[in-house]
RNA sequence: GCCGGAGUGGCGAAAUCGGUAGACGCCCAGGACUUAAAAUCCUGUGGGUAGCGAUACCCGUGCCAGUUCGAUUCUGGUCUCCGGCACCA
């Protein structure tokens, strides 16, 4: 039999969509199955085959299930809006609607040349309207219900580009576009308020099955901790609260500490003597960039407030109160209080300036570092809380705190809200009119979707806003409330915005009267798997969980957590084992491996190539290989008797069928096909093979090779299409080899191994094991001191 | 600094309720087919020592210890690499 790839390639596809195999149909009796794979940004290089391993995982989940009856919804869909196609609008004046629209083209025949079985019915564009409507739609909402706000805070901006820039364009101070300094400048943002939700965030990781190192991370990033609010008061009868997590280091304190930032300070300026040399500080700060802020550890800044003092909650004695830039205003409440015993950042900060440094935890060395282990130390100079440890002293301590009214136990979040807004054309209009007379007004539901305007200049426009701002007619509108003269915001929405419920669309992506029915819904959701980018589990990950359990809260999505099971893949790295970049030139184009090896090959290879969780190079003879193995596959359909119906390795064919559905669950694919392999082998040994045989290999292989195998298949003259065939079922007891090998052993080492029947006794074992020839050399004057057997496996004989 | 993950042949990797380390594949070498090459097929392939040879023995899962008849797997310590977070109080 000899085939060209191309031709049956293309054959098999057009029968997939013409008989609409992998189409998902709503509320069918069959139980549901969802697969999700993070859809892609369709930059203009076309797919990658870092997409090709992302999805594969899924597609091979998703051929299977099918195959086990599954109703299966394995969707797919473009996240288009964003900075790229805008850059490149800017570049060559080509709008970014065209732009896009080719680009998904080009992505969903490479994605149906590979032969991913999605339900292209169901594709969607986050930048169309039909979908972009109801991201604004879900805004609104959010803004009903006091989720959204505005606040002024400090971004990044290039003074001489005139743009807002994020902390990706600003890295290391400076604008990546021009080289120029950049300066923390006030603007006003719009922000969500995740914070609002961090806790059941954090709970709702443990209703689902998300692999440990996701967990984690996310924990990480809504980072937690408990603590306590202490209460400070300054000789002037100002209340100073700070936050900690060592309490129980509270007699330990010997000065404060305020962000420049905070706005206690405008309280207390009129009450200190040196407000000039305060307000300079300020104004140092804002010039200095995040990335210079964070950059220089250990040596500290900052000033004295001089002309009055904090009076210490317990010792009553009086402590001098500072302001320094390692306080941050965004996390707990802005003000430290300084134990530079036992924390290193206080000791840097008490070494600079010369203050006391009062050891209060016993057991380590303070002459040189702060004394930070909290496992071992035992409290001193505490007279509350004396020879208690660290644990027992802070629940003392806070206890004793809250009863005389000086404080009370807390916890905080290192999560911020989230800045929703960017200074971009191609993005999601922001739904919001300012209005004179009624401030900020959402657009009716029924005036959405608030259609991005056509234009022809899409650089920012002065002052780094939008340049939706220089489209009057756009700007100018009737406030939705009083219909008297308004303007529209002109930001748009970030990156992220569509990506947040792009799941839920899925679920009924051509509705035009919501963004899905609740039925719909509640017959698809959740999602059974999520497979992606260990990069977006922090972000997007997050993002979508908050916006799904808000919609859930609002009663028009019918589960709290979106996702119940999460799992991300390696990254593929390029043959020099560095991360492929069109810098280093070592990219792999999967549409020109597909055209020289074919897609089953390539499919084959990723999922072959190593732990499909870790990161992996690209081997360039490594498709050849897999190659080599379909081709061996396809050549033993040359020994195929189609009169025989018996398995002719019937163990090896159950043993088979066991492992691979077993490690494709697992997301074992590498030792699945080497199962398959294993089993090609060993049939490939033998002078005939039956067609039942043939028809298990063929059914396993044509998750990961699927055209081939839809090939051979109708060759073994079945009518059928495979991908809608049962999936092989295999017999525990079958995979039971009879005949087994025992190693033996002398002291550990192994002397020889014993061919015997399964289940033999340890005795006849025995008398096998000691006519060894290397056994019989080991024990010459040596004794036996005992044999110790474990049944099936080993026989080791200790001597001496 | 904190939190994850990983260190096994020339390469990608298998095998972890402790039980024959290196399955499977790549590379490489030799052979077959061919006028020749490519492709394909067959054989070999962790390192070392001895032997013409079948073979035998020793070493070997980052490093150092420990537990055990037996450790890639368990325990303690240690080094390196990768990823994430980071003046988070």
């Amino acid at each position: 039999m000899q085939f060209q790839n191309s031709i049956i390639e293309t054959k098999w596809q057009k029968r997939w969509e013409e008989e609409r195999v992998f189409k998902a149909v709503d509320f069918s009796d069959k139980p549901k199955w969802y697969g999700l794979v993070e859809f892609p940004y369709p930059s203009g290089i076309g797919m990658h085959v870092g997409h090709l391993r992302a999805y594969s995982s899924l597609e091979v989940i998703s051929r299977k299930k099918r195959m086990e009856g599954y109703n299966v919804l394995f969707p797919i869909g473009f996240d288009a809006f964003g900075l790229p196609t805008e850059n490149y609008a800017i570049k060559t004046g080509i709008h970014p609607r065209i732009v896009t629209d080719a680009n998904i083209k080009t992505f969903i025949s490479q994605l149906k040349s590979a032969g991913f079985s999605f339900d292209y019915d169901r594709i969607i564009d986050t930048s169309s309207e039909e979908y972009y409507k109801w991201t604004q739609w879900i805004f609104i909402q959010l803004f009903k219900h006091d989720l959204v706000y505005k606040s002024k805070t400090f971004v990044n901006y290039c003074p001489k580009c005139q743009v807002i820039l994020s902390n990706e364009e600003s890295q290391g101070g400076k604008c990546d576009r021009c080289d120029s300094q950049v300066e923390q400048k006030q603007k006003d943002v719009w922000f969500l308020r995740i914070t609002k939700y961090a806790q059941r965030l954090l709970d709702g990781l443990n209703e689902v099955d998300f692999t440990a190192r996701i967990k984690t991370e996310e924990e990480n990033w809504i980072g937690r901790s408990e603590g306590a609010y202490i209460d400070f008061i300054t000789t002037t009868k100002h209340e100073i609260k700070v936050f900690t997590t060592r309490a129980d280091t509270i007699y330990g304190v010997s000065f404060l500490v305020l962000a420049p930032e905070s706005p206690l300070l405008t309280d207390l300026l009129p009450f200190i003597n040196n407000k000039e040399e305060i307000e300079n500080y300020i104004q140092e700060t804002k010039k200095k960039t995040e990335f210079e802020r964070l950059n220089f550890n250990k040596n500290k800044t900052g000033v004295e407030l001089k002309g009055l003092k904090v009076i210490h909650p317990l010792t009553k004695k009086e402590i001098p109160l500072f302001i320094s830039d390692y306080v941050i205003l965004s996390y707990g409440t802005g003000a430290v209080m300084g134990v530079p015993a036992h924390d290193q950042r206080d000791y840097d900060f008490a070494k600079k300036f010369s203050l006391p440094i009062v050891e209060v935890i016993k057991g380590g060395d303070i002459s040189e570092k702060a004394f930070e282990d909290v496992e071992t130390g035992i409290l001193i100079n505490s007279p509350l809380i004396n020879n208690l440890d660290v644990e027992e002293a802070k629940k003392t301590i806070i206890t004793y705190l809250e009863n005389n009214k000086l404080g009370e136990k807390t916890v905080q979040y290192k999560m911020q809200d989230w800045a929703f807004n960017r200074q971009r054309y191609w993005g999601e209009p922001i739904p919001i009119v300012y209005c004179e007379h009624c401030g900020q007004v959402p657009l009716n539901e029924e005036d959405l979707p608030l259609v991005l305007p056509n234009v022809k200049e899409f650089l920012p426009s002065i002052n780094g806003d939008s340049p939706l701002a220089n489209v009057p007619e756009y700007v100018n509108c009737k406030c939705p409330k009083c219909h008297r003269p308004a303007k529209r915001e002109t930001d748009t929405m970030p990156q992220w915005a569509g990506s947040s419920w792009y799941f839920l669309r899925y679920c009924d992506a051509r509705n035009e009267q919501e963004f899905a029915s609740f039925d719909k819904l509640k017959y698809w959701m959740g999602v059974d798997w999520y497979n992606g980018g260990m990069e977006h589990v922090t972000r997007h990950v997050i993002y979508s969980r908050f916006w799904n359990l808000f919609l859930n809260d609002i009663g028009v999505v019918p589960v709290a957590e979106p996702y119940k099971k999460r799992t991300a893949q390696g990254l593929i790295l390029g043959a020099d084992g560095e991360k492929m970049s069109k810098s280093r030139g070592n990219g792999v184009d999967p549409t020109e491996m597909i055209n020289i090896y074919g897609a089953d090959a390539l499919r084959t290879y990723i999922l072959f190539m190593g732990d499909y969780e870790l990161p992996t190079p690209w081997d360039p003879n490594g498709v050849k290989g897999a190659k080599r193995f379909i081709d061996k596959v396809i050549r033993l359909f040359e020994i195929v008797d189609l009169s025989k119906d018996e398995y002719t390795l019937e163990t090896l064919i159950h043993q088979t069928i066991k492992q691979v559905s077993k490690d494709i669950e697992n997301l074992k694919f590498n030792t699945a096909i080497s199962a398959l392999m294993i089993l090609t082998n060993a049939l490939a040994e033998l002078t005939s093979i039956s067609k039942k045989d043939y028809q298990v290999l063929i059914t396993l292989l044509s998750v990961f090779a699927p055209h081939i195998c839809e090939e051979l298949n109708e060759g073994l003259g079945n009518k059928n299409i495979l991908a809608n065939s049962k999936w092989p079922e295999y017999l525990e007891e079958k995979t039971i080899e009879n005949t087994i090998e025992i190693a033996v052993q002398v002291n550990g080492k192994l002397r020889g191994t014993v061919k015997i029947k399964r289940d033999s006794k340890q005795k006849d074992i025995e008398e096998k094991a000691f006519l060894l020839p290397n056994v019989v050399t080991a024990l010459i004057d040596k004794t036996v001191i005992k044999t110790i057997y474990i049944p099936n496996k080993i026989l080791s004989i200790v001597i001496k």
